[in-house]
DNA sequence: CCGGATCCTTGCCGATACTG
DNA sequence: CAGTATCGGCAAGGATCCGG
């Protein structure tokens, strides 16, 4: 999972990593601990609102700047070129530069990102099949 | 979907004589958007990086408090109570307390917080399957 | 052991103005 | 139209203390 390594039970093992194991050991220890660091690290950038909001909002289609920022709702200008950056570094989400005049920007979802939303659409039907739960259990939580 | 209620087109539509939207659609559309609200509501509690891997973290078992604080591992005292409360009211996770001493307290993650973690495990999953092409593409994208 | 309350720092995020 | 830069308010979040 994305939660750390748990390195067991070194008690008294120390951060400088100076006590030699073997050295084959160790590399793999630390090809382990930084895709751990890297999985932990995309999960917190791609776990928050907004991103899913906006991978959600592409969908299938092809949608420009100010197409995103009318159907995500509630974003700010800020965020959305924000966002958009990160999910593009991050190869989820492509971004075409038409040089026209006005500048035409449209993104699209990468396979990967296409792959992301299908397990936030899992997401968003979990929300509406449990809202009703969810609202009865908040009322009997508020009291 | 979590997006907002789109209300198509009610332009100077309907030349008709009477406007007469009957009382039933005007309920239900503000069922609707209550629905959609409530939706977007939850999606923004629960889409943040802690409440996942709380989640994440609880899985099948049932953990105290301080070992929560210890698997989530870089969540402070204060993010996990707040979570917790959060995770707790929304139903997705039950607090059992102990009225021992010391005293202990227990998290459980209830039907649906089980249902939901599936699809995080999906997300987990597809972080896994992607470090790869991530990481790539972020280096092809710092330049 | 758990968690509430307080203080204080950090950075998120919105608003605005300016370039291409 | 799309994007960057800057500033400022405010809330998120960490550290600590105390109380049950």
């Amino acid at each position: 999972m994305v939660t750390q390594q748990v390195r067991a039970g070194n008690g008294a093992d120390e951060a400088d990593g100076v006590d030699r194991v073997n050295e084959a050991d160790d590399a793999d220890e630390a090809d382990v601990t930084r895709a751990d660091s890297l999985a932990r690290e995309i999960f917190s950038d791609i776990a928050n609102k907004w991103a899913l909001l906006i991978i959600e909002a592409v969908g299938d289609g092809t949608l420009r700047f100010s197409e995103l920022r009318d159907a995500v709702e509630g974003i700010s200008h800020k965020m959305l070129t924000q966002n958009l950056r990160m999910l593009e570094r991050n190869g989820l989400i492509l971004r075409e530069v038409h040089p026209t005049v006005p500048p035409r920007v449209e993104y699209t979802l990468t396979e990967p990102g296409r792959a992301l939303r299908v397990t936030i659409d899992g997401m968003c039907d979990w929300t509406h099949r449990h809202l009703g739960h969810i609202e009865s259990a908040r009322h009997t939580f508020d009291a």
